[in-house]
DNA sequence: CTGTAATGATTGACACCTAAAATAACTCAG
DNA sequence: CTGAGTTATTTTAGGTGTCAATCATTACAG
């Protein structure tokens, strides 16, 4: 950022210094789609990261964990969140420490089967969610403001084909 | 995975069991959007570093890198890595030190100014990058396959209007 | 010149993330 | 009952990522 102070990011983004826009002629569509749609999610991811941490001192992870017990009222398993979240289960207990030590979730052990924590969030936890929530959805609308509301279903669709031939391929 | 034993992932997603797909009926629609644009973003990324770990023994931030100095047979600085692979600068040092232990690339001192490293590919960064780029679009364009010609063209305007808004609107 | 500010890169502390190994508890055929 | 196999979670080791502090070098006003 050093080198081109004063200049915007719009500006800089438009003369080609980001990844995407520098991807060369020749490369073929399918490339600049995933990079294109690589550049899209990071920009937005860190721009949520940045806020959630500025506003609220907390991050994504975190936020992340919370939004799925929150539609949960009779908690998940660490299993259950390991797989909505997408991310492994050693990432999960870690994740899951730093939530509890700040007081918004705890372990119960299940009744039944003693290999089971059943995570859920607390009275605490449900209100900061509700307040983070709130802020956040406002800033994924503020984000996604460039497209109308005809755009914004034509991304839905293509994306969710996208996504479906995804998880067929994939093994 | 566990209570979900013998049915395949393609299934299990179809089933509605990732964050996405379970975002509740009353979420707004921008809200939709950011879920699935992040999921499929995982889904691909996810699968390239499989693949690119397997294959290679390689990483992500390794190869783009890699990528980023295929392109410019000058090099580049330690700055501009950064800008342009969107990284912290001390990102940028790690992941040089990890691909020059490996023999890719060698930082030589700028003639001019003592405190600028320009980065560029060995001769042997150079070949392997060249054989895992040449998988790496094939594993791109095969995710990419459930989209004809013209899906891809339009998600790609869509996604190039989402990003001029999100960069404009981002201070 | 000279001191002060700006710049390029590194370092240290900490959060995330994965894969693989370890631990503990459950299941069920024999 | 028993022991082999399965499942849920944690631990470990290592790469990736941020921010803030630091260090060396350069630029430049006075």
């Amino acid at each position: 950022m050093a080198q081109m102070k004063g200049i915007t990011v719009a500006a800089a983004q438009a003369a080609g210094s980001d990844r995407e826009t520098r991807a060369c002629a020749d490369d073929h569509q399918a490339l600049r789609l995933w990079l294109r749609l690589l550049t899209c999610t990071n920009l937005i991811e860190s721009d949520v990261r940045r806020r959630l941490s500025q506003r609220f001192s907390f991050t994504l992870p975190r936020f992340d964990l919370m939004a799925q017990l929150d539609r949960c009222p009779d908690g998940l398993t660490m299993s259950e969140l390991s797989k909505r979240m997408m991310v492994t289960g050693g990432n999960v207990t870690g994740i899951t420490d730093q939530v509890e030590r700040e007081g918004f979730v705890v372990r119960e052990v299940a009744p039944n089967d003693r290999r089971v924590f059943r995570v859920r969030l607390t009275e605490a936890g449900r209100k900061a969610f509700a307040e983070m929530a709130a802020e956040h959805e406002l800033w994924i609308k503020d984000l996604m403001g460039g497209l109308d509301d005809a755009e914004i279903t034509q991304l839905l669709d293509l994306l969710g084909r996208l996504k479906s031939h995804v998880v067929a391929t994939k093994p």
